[in-house]
DNA sequence: TTGATTTATTGGAACGTTCCATTTAGTAGC
DNA sequence: GCTACTAAATGGAACGTTCCAATAAATCAA
């Protein structure tokens, strides 16, 4: 069985008596070939231990069935979410999704992109990293290959972008805060380079000023997007001497940084101070206390970008509509009332 | 700029002025071309915008600079670990690596292994998913394509394994309790479906076996690798007639879940009843409380694990050592002694 | 000047597939 | 028995590279 020298058609034409396009008619289920011929056509791939070579298959086809999702940060549940939820579409769409990580290295993601494309995939997902280069999609675009970004944008880019509604969802997570009776407000984390980092303080600042909480009253704490920057952050805003009773984190981590910390200074999240999340990553539900945080469905938002592609690839086209997936706030129990002031406040749904 | 169809070589060699061998030999980095003429076609390439057809190259080449990563479930920060472990040396060395996700699906698993053979990767690492059957991997051996196995291994499989010596961090981890005056304890979680699972019930049972402990007060039981897992195995433990006061648990987030449900019925980890995990993913240390648990270096055996993939692409050869990775416990607040009995126990090192 | 040697460049064949146009065999109509 | 058609199978060219052997140009030794 199996001879060193891996085994081409010719190889199977020979052993099942046929002529090498015979064997390729069979390869690619074309209805033109008897059954009989077919399934020894078949028997014969298995005996010699046929591999198909796709490369010199798509010499000559026009699109292979490869796309590369390339992600900033894989070892962020998060974003491994992102990448299960478009590998769901795509396998049942007969697509074999590549992914590659750029661990937020600019230099990496342009490495791995160029690779990408030299193994001729047929589009591109990609969470860009942090300080990508406006130009770092020139060469792909002009090469006429669909891409589509996933969660995150690039500032002044034609591609499509699929992402939640950031704004709407700070701005969701910061009123009910305010709801809450808090009026002393931080936003934790993150940092100005990501646009992402823009929409939810936008939301937040947009909160503060309808529901009437003065500027001087919100703080932000810029910091690591991770749970030691949370803990940063917490230790920042504690130290100053008006502190705010209430934080908007620019993501989970944070969050728990945050919750961390005040549980290392004797305080307890949700009762002395209010921390919502954003991300709603799995591990939210299940902390102590239960995080409050803004889902968006990342896994969907996933599905939704590998289903944009799919139309892309089938249209050829290299244009499509943004979405901006929808967000919820859920609530749970690390967010209680202002203590200080419960009194003061008109309190939408109010248990502590 | 950029003609709708794709440039070749030839498009470049017209444009520069050349052969298209020539343009090949610039494409390689060669080092028979004059400068000058060099300089000239890589202007050229930039100019048409060129993008290279790995493709057609391998159908001559020998060997592609692809290699196949197949993952039993990214979501697993401690399996996204590996990957990242892995990407950092390939990268280095010139090495593109495509993660895959099986979702723990072994179908799936299939689909994904004969892509990436099709695709003409240079080897493969994989993680395999739980149920894979023992033929699932011939046909990538008779075609004489290197595979190693990182953290998990097949029943009865030559394929060499990277992996954490799980007998012995189990065994270190089971000491521990009983060094702690524990009499009664528990195996949570995992299943017999999987090696590891063996492994690690072994340094277990080894334990116990050593330090006087009878079977009839070791427990074992079954469940869900998960964080849910982990709250069903506590609730089963504890409704016992004479419940367990210390657990090892299969992996970090049974043991997540154990400490939850500890909580839910009023009972302190590390107080009323120890916990130690096994794998000491990011989280453990920030765990309230910090979470006992025995390290495995996932990223190390990552990189170890690309270490052989190299070698054995280099020595052309599919056979390698096995290597079995250095486990540590790393001691935190999860595991304090038994209080019913402490006056019992010799006790080493026992801060409550 | 001539032949030998080195340096730089080149054309052609090959790699493993697909696709098109063609051939061959089989069936139906008359 | 002939033509007209359909169904099944085939050979050749093409895809974009690399590699080898061959050429052309430049340098050197005598």
């Amino acid at each position: 069985m199996a001879n060193r020298a891996k085994a081409t058609i010719f190889d199977i034409a020979r052993e099942a008596g046929v002529s090498k396009s015979t064997v390729s008619l069979v390869l690619q289920g074309s209805g033109l070939i008897r059954p009989e011929t077919a399934s020894k056509v078949r028997k014969a791939i298995e005996d010699v231990g046929y591999v198909y070579n796709r490369g010199a298959a798509n010499l000559r086809k026009a699109h292979s069935n490869v796309i590369g999702m390339v992600i900033n940060d894989l070892t962020n549940p998060f974003f491994a979410e992102l990448a299960v939820g478009m590998e769901r579409v795509f396998q049942s769409a007969g697509i074999v999704p590549f992914i590659a990580n750029t661990a937020e290295n600019p230099v990496r993601q342009e490495e791995v992109l160029k690779s990408l494309m030299e193994q001729g995939v047929a589009g591109l997902i990609v969470s860009p990293a942090r300080g990508t280069t406006p130009g770092a999609f020139r060469r792909i675009e002009t090469a006429g290959l669909p891409v589509v970004f996933a969660m995150r944008r690039l500032p002044e880019s034609r591609i499509p972008v699929i992402a939640p509604d950031n704004h709407r969802g700070a701005y969701l997570a910061t009123a009910h805060l305010i709801g809450k009776g808090h009026r002393r407000l931080v936003f934790f984390g993150g940092s100005s380079d990501l646009v992402v980092y823009h929409e939810r303080l936008g939301g937040f600042r947009e909160a503060c000023e309808t529901q009437g909480i003065s500027d001087r009253d919100t703080l932000v704490v810029e910091g690591e997007t991770s749970r030691r920057g949370g803990i940063a952050c917490l230790e920042t805003a504690l130290a100053m001497a008006e502190p705010p009773t209430a934080a908007l984190c620019f993501n989970d981590a944070v969050a728990f940084g945050a919750m961390l910390a005040l549980r290392k200074r004797g305080l307890e999240p949700g009762v002395d101070f209010a921390i919502v999340g954003f991300d709603d990553v799995a591990e939210a539900e299940h902390y102590m206390p239960a995080l409050t945080s803004v889902a968006v469905d990342s896994a969907g938002l996933g599905e939704r970008a590998a289903h944009v592609m799919l139309k892309m690839i089938q249209s050829r086209t290299t244009r499509a509509e943004d979405h901006i997936g929808a967000v919820n706030l859920v609530v749970r129990e690390s967010c209680g009332p202002d203590r200080r002031i419960r009194n003061r406040a008109a309190g939408s749904g109010g248990a502590a």
